[in-house]
DNA sequence: TTATTATTGCAAATGATTTGCGATAATACT
DNA sequence: AGTATTATCGCAAATCATTTGCAATAATAA
């Protein structure tokens, strides 16, 4: 989705310098669902991290696999949280949902051979003059390249 | 897909101007079944008639549903193989799979208040400079944008 | 018409995702 | 801290979309 849905929260505890990147991210994570009245659990905390610390987007059974959560169905529901929450964005391929955190809004493109996502910006791809000309709002969009990545291609 | 899929098949017999645009998609179809070695039954005709009838995409089970055909192996198996043929292409949508016939590739979008699927044209759209930059080959894409359509918008 | 074999239809298997519910644990309150 | 309240978890079972094995059927070739 191109229109910014996470909640840019100013904690305003922000000393200490971020040893890693992703703690800085995680923390503020936790700390918007318990602004917005969620508890925070083992299960949530630990689905975060993988969600935080993953390079690329995850299925839910590669989450789950991430953590030591053994149970599909909570995998699940804490991924539509936080979906729900803004803090993370779905996209399909293959009958798959894929997961990750919505940092600025880009679309995917997977390697056909070996299966790798990658990320592309798409500024340029705000709703085509097509739609608005006919009375559209679009609130989101995803767009999913398909082929083969440069590594593959080398053979 | 950009990349056009279909194979543009000469068909030698193009008397009589078609009384409705379908029925000349329909029998150029059932005609490349034939040179491909398929052979052309009941359920292929009215699958592939459902899917040239259709004002928009659908799913299986939209598209069994709009046959006698009460089994869904058959449907799926079908449009399978239309879809090696280049006849029909796919892409997802809430984890199920819609499917129509190619004519030229465009992206689509949902209206997420009455579900209605539109086409837009996507010329503008090749493989962004980020991937062709990496090495990546693009051989298809697809696009998905969600929001609400004009008629609902007004109420 | 008959033989050959692609296709169908059905049943059952998968795989992903969802749901009901009792057990458990996170917060609120004293 | 101790307890009540109730969100959340974990498990089992239910759905849903899609796939697969196989024997019965029907489309083409001879």
């Amino acid at each position: 989705m191109c229109a910014q849905k996470i909640k840019q929260k100013e904690t305003n505890h922000s000393h200490h310098t971020a040893h890693h990147t992703h703690h800085g991210e995680e923390d503020e994570i936790l700390q918007l669902l318990r602004e917005e009245g969620y508890r925070v659990t083992a299960p949530r905390r630990s689905i975060i991290e993988a969600l935080a610390t993953a390079a690329s987007p995850k299925t839910a059974k590669q989450i789950g696999g991430r953590t030591k959560i053994k149970d599909a169905s909570t995998v699940y529901r804490t991924l539509e949280e936080l979906k729900k929450l803004g803090v993370i964005e779905e996209f399909q391929s293959k009958g798959v949902a894929y997961f990750e955190i919505v940092h600025d809004h880009h679309d995917h493109a997977i390697c056909e051979v070996c299966g790798k996502i990658e990320h592309i910006p798409c500024e340029a791809m705000k709703a085509p003059r097509t739609l608005t000309r006919a009375g559209w709002t679009i609130t989101s969009h995803e767009a999913l390249y398909r082929g083969v990545c440069g590594t593959c291609a080398a053979k």
